[in-house]
DNA sequence: GCCGTTTTCGGCCCGACTGTTTTCAGTCG
């Protein structure tokens, strides 16, 4: 039972207490220690075993969820839990997903008509009896058939992070079975996609198809939905993300590993160009359709030459347009992890990040980090405790100080300002000017009219202390959609006033993507590269963003946080 | 349910919108 698990059935019961109509302060205990858990360096379980620790001496863990912490380490839930889901039905937890459903219209639902499937909720809202309950419309009814069909889309989906540590886990297990020469992943992981419907794994070696067997055997691995000498299916985990586990012979591994990665419409793309010149592609490989004489098998680079092309990242492999260009001039270099030298966008405890910024600053520098930039929220989000014009001045004085330390990484002092209705900051021009970086975002009336949303972000710009838009479309991967705005006049704005827009790698965001990268690019904008840390383990996140930036088409000269400190220094200095 | 203390009880974050109402409850961030 890791940290994550634990909180993520804190965090459940705190939702079905909600629906239940408890003290709402007592809830939020909950969702706290559910919040400090998951970002909680140490395993719980391994302080629990250790007679000489107590999981109360971690904040915001007292005596009551430290029960509660033992008791899901002993049996995997506990008694509130067990209490909750009697009272409720767990699809509870599933409409709470829905936007616009809280957890007094759940509740009001259950009492009124016993709703227990999104299949009678669907027909109550078709059939107009929502309306019959106090203070629920027509409106309501329209809000919540839309809510399940965006929830219906993304159901079976799994965002990026979730998926790579499933591969990690798996890969590590399936890699010490005696003969297996590699495990990797293929698929929608392999190329990068923000949302992973299900994971791909190859196996070579001979041990290949013990592989399989271990695979099965995994404690976290149920559901098996196939098991022979090549393929192995199953589910992994409570959130029964699909795997298939493939063995792999290691002269075809070239061919298995293109033809699993896909996409699907790139691999139509490749097959089309081989029968033009009469060779035919499988997974096993590439041959001769005369003599079916084997071409290529054992590489995917000798598979891509073969058919005249240069190696295609798999993050490109979309059939959009990349296969032209391997085709003519080959790839410029994209971004790599490692030319990334500081990130531009993380919270601390000023707001409602969870670390200091020494503890943020010391974590960037074991990241191999130069600088970064601490950029806390404004006051408009009022939630988290974001900072008004004093505290912003104050904060920029303490960075200062911290600078002057030489502690062996620079720190900018930054902010994430709101961007208010109306375009203008939620802080005056004189606090920013007082900053070294400040990223302007949008966290409030998502919802407004296209132009009206347009002329906000570029009145936003007209602000001389605006380096950056934060997560310029706003989506919420697999919750909420982009908001709507037009794009290529923000993004020829932004280039035309050398604003920067951000490549937001937090993995539920992953804004922007790639097609509006590729957009923005066109249209002169540079980027940066930020994780949006509000913990310290979010800081490794910096890989996703990466990983978009290269689906972008981007090279390392189009990400600011590429340069060096000095350098960098130098480019948001204002003139 | 947690925390911190003026140490065992009181405070814990809040503003705005939407749709439903006719003064506000529920949701969202």
């Amino acid at each position: 039972m890791d940290n994550i698990e634990i909180a993520r059935l804190l965090s459940e019961t705190a939702d079905l207490m909600e629906i239940a109509q408890e003290d709402a302060f007592r809830i939020r205990s909950y969702r706290n220690a559910a919040s400090v858990i998951e970002g909680y360096g140490e395993s719980l379980q391994a302080i629990a075993k250790d007679p000489s620790r107590k999981l109360t001496d971690i904040g915001g863990i007292g005596k009551g969820i430290a029960g509660a912490i033992e008791e899901i380490l002993a049996r995997g839930t506990f008694a509130r839990r067990e209490e909750m889901l009697e009272r409720y039905p767990p699809t509870a937890l599933e409409m709470l997903r829905i936007q616009g459903l809280g957890p007094k219209s759940i509740r009001a639902l259950w009492d009124h008509f016993r709703v227990s499937t999104l299949e009678e909720l669907e027909r109550l809202c078709r059939e107009q009896k929502i309306r019959e309950l106090p203070r629920m419309g027509a409106k309501l009814e329209e809000k919540i058939l839309r809510g399940i069909q965006l929830y219906r889309q993304s159901a079976g989906r799994f965002l990026l992070n979730f998926a790579a540590s499933a591969a990690e886990e798996l890969s590590t297990h399936l890699a010490a079975v005696d003969g297996v020469r590699r495990v990797t992943p293929a698929g929608s992981l392999r190329r990068g996609k923000e949302t992973v419907g299900d994971l791909d794994l190859l196996v070579t070696g001979e041990g290949a198809e013990a592989a399989l067997e271990a695979f099965v055997k995994h404690p976290r691995v149920h559901d098996v939905l196939g098991h022979g000498v090549n393929k192995a299916s199953a589910r992994f985990g409570l959130e029964g993300l699909q795997v298939d586990v493939r063995a792999v012979p290691e002269a075809s591994f070239g061919a298995a590993l293109q033809y699993f990665t896909g996409s699907k419409e790139h691999n139509v793309q490749l097959r089309q160009r081989a029968q033009r010149m009469g060779l035919t592609l499988n997974e096993y490989g590439l041959f001769r359709v005369s003599d079916e004489s084997l071409v290529a098998a054992a590489a995917e680079e000798e598979i891509y030459a073969a058919l005249g092309l240069a190696w295609i990242p798999p993050e490109l492999r979309e059939n959009q347009g990349e296969i032209e260009m391997a085709e003519k001039s080959g790839f410029p270099a994209l971004i790599e992890p490692g030319d990334v030298r500081g990130d531009l966008h993380m919270h601390t405890r000023e707001s409602d990040g969870r670390a200091t910024l020494e503890e943020m600053a010391e974590a960037a520098m074991a990241l191999g980090y130069e600088y970064i930039a601490v950029t806390d929220h404004s006051k408009a989000l009022a939630m988290a405790n974001g900072l008004d014009e004093r505290r912003a001045v104050d904060f920029a004085r303490q960075v200062r100080a911290f600078n002057a330390e030489q502690r062996g990484i620079r720190v900018f002092s930054g902010l994430e300002c709101d961007i208010l209705r109306d375009g203008r900051m939620d802080l005056s021009e004189d606090a920013l000017a007082e900053l070294d970086f400040v990223i302007a975002s949008v966290h409030s009336h998502m919802n407004i009219e296209t132009a009206e949303m347009t002329a906000r972000l570029m009145r936003a710009m007209e602000s001389p202390s605006v380096k950056a838009l934060g997560h310029p479309t706003g989506r919420v991967l697999l919750h909420r959609e982009a908001y709507s705005y037009d794009f290529d006049t923000i993004a020829k704005e932004a280039a035309r006033r050398g604003v920067w827009m951000e490549i937001n790698a937090s993995p539920e965001r992953l804004d922007l993507h790639a097609a509006l990268l590729r957009r923005a690019k066109a249209l002169g904008v540079k980027f940066t590269i930020s994780t949006d840390a509000h913990h310290l383990k979010h800081l490794v996140n910096m890989r996703y963003g990466v990983t978009m930036a290269r689906r972008g088409g981007l090279g390392a000269a189009d990400v600011m946080n590429t340069r060096g400190a000095q350098e960098f220094a130098g480019s948001i200095r204002r003139s």
